[in-house]
DNA sequence: CGAAATCCAACACCGTGTCGTATGTTTTCA
DNA sequence: TGAAAACATACGACACGGTGTTGGATTTCG
């Protein structure tokens, strides 16, 4: 007989969402398998059908989550590039906001990090092999610089609930990464 | 009657000792108080007359390390400074690298990165303050891109067994901070 | 109908956190 | 000074709750 896919998609679904509402409250040690099923509506024996532990589905969304750099619709506008686009990153970020923001927050998973990283790594580490300002070793220095900011600066953007308007982030980020962080001492950067 | 100070924190150490060993191999979740205590030579019981649970250990383990940025030694030498002495950084990171690679890593705990943050945040931010460039707003956006940069690639740097020299790999983080990421055209930039 | 997919009840095991107790050390005062 | 009270420290045992598995009940579809 046929897989019924149908319903067991969705009952994964079901498991995964009643985790996500769970792990939004909760370090992944203090979420039990009883609480998730409780929440989905399932006997417990039924959650081992379709995960071997609880962190297997954080496994699981983070891996949904990570390929959609691949997927990034063709972003539109004004296009800052270090590399990267810095706007196409943006709205990565800005598509799974709800889920980053958890993922990359205080009871995040640090491994996230390194898997959007190096996700992220080879577009950029491309950009600047074609340069030749920098040696192998200082270009994966300034890449992880550059990740480290961005992924950085994003979580606290979306963490403070978007304080500047996105063209003011861009454009601040945009001089930052290209011109450095110290404050233009002649004024032109005052208008960012 | 007076605490047995010396027996209590040699035992406390041990238990944390005990403890570090296990949260080098795997995450928090999958560490219990009976290897914890297995390994350190104790009765279960006694764990929890130091620890109420397993988190508070590495909570004590973070709280020693956070407040380590005050008491710095003074560092002598280049000074390459952004607010905040780059190099005094890598002193306070070199100092408790053993530890800041863990906490920083794979295994790691999200919300140290955080704490680390908010001990060095008020430094820069107030080396910003007294430069009129930016707003209250941008600030803590310059802020939150330096410490991730900064936090970053030194995580990198030890993660990698510090692929670089300590005087190229500050000089070069210096001019990313300074100068911004693009690979200067001029050449002026290629002995970093 | 019958086979396979889906879900569930029950079981043995392990880790947790607590309470009462044994042991040994420090302090007190006769 | 030295015995005993007072207390810090460590432990054994208990009740509880979560884990992961096994075998079976129920449902669905060819």
């Amino acid at each position: 007989m046929a897989k019924r896919t149908t319903i067991t998609a969705h009952t994964k679904q079901n498991l995964i969402d009643a985790f996500w509402v769970l792990y939004c409250q909760k370090p992944l040690a203090q979420i039990t398998v009883k609480e998730i099923v409780t929440r989905a509506g399932y006997n417990r024996s039924t959650f081992y059908e379709y995960f071997p532990d609880v962190a297997a589905v954080l496994s699981a969304i983070e891996d949904a989550l990570i390929p959609t750099i691949d997927t990034l619709p063709p972003f539109v506008g004004e296009s800052y590039s270090i590399g990267m686009p810095i706007a196409q990153f943006l709205q990565l970020y800005q598509q799974n906001a709800k889920f980053y923001l958890v993922l990359l927050g205080e009871n995040g998973d640090p491994a996230f990090v390194t898997k959007l990283k190096n996700s992220i790594k080879p577009t950029v580490l491309h950009f600047y092999h074609e340069h030749a300002t920098y040696d192998a070793v200082q270009r994966e220095v300034v890449v992880e610089f550059i990740l480290s900011a961005l992924i950085g600066v994003m979580s606290y953007w979306f963490r403070q609930q978007q304080p500047l308007p996105q063209e003011q982030l861009l454009a601040l980020m945009h001089q930052l990464m290209t011109k450095g962080v110290m404050p233009a001492i002649d004024g032109s950067n005052t208008t960012v």
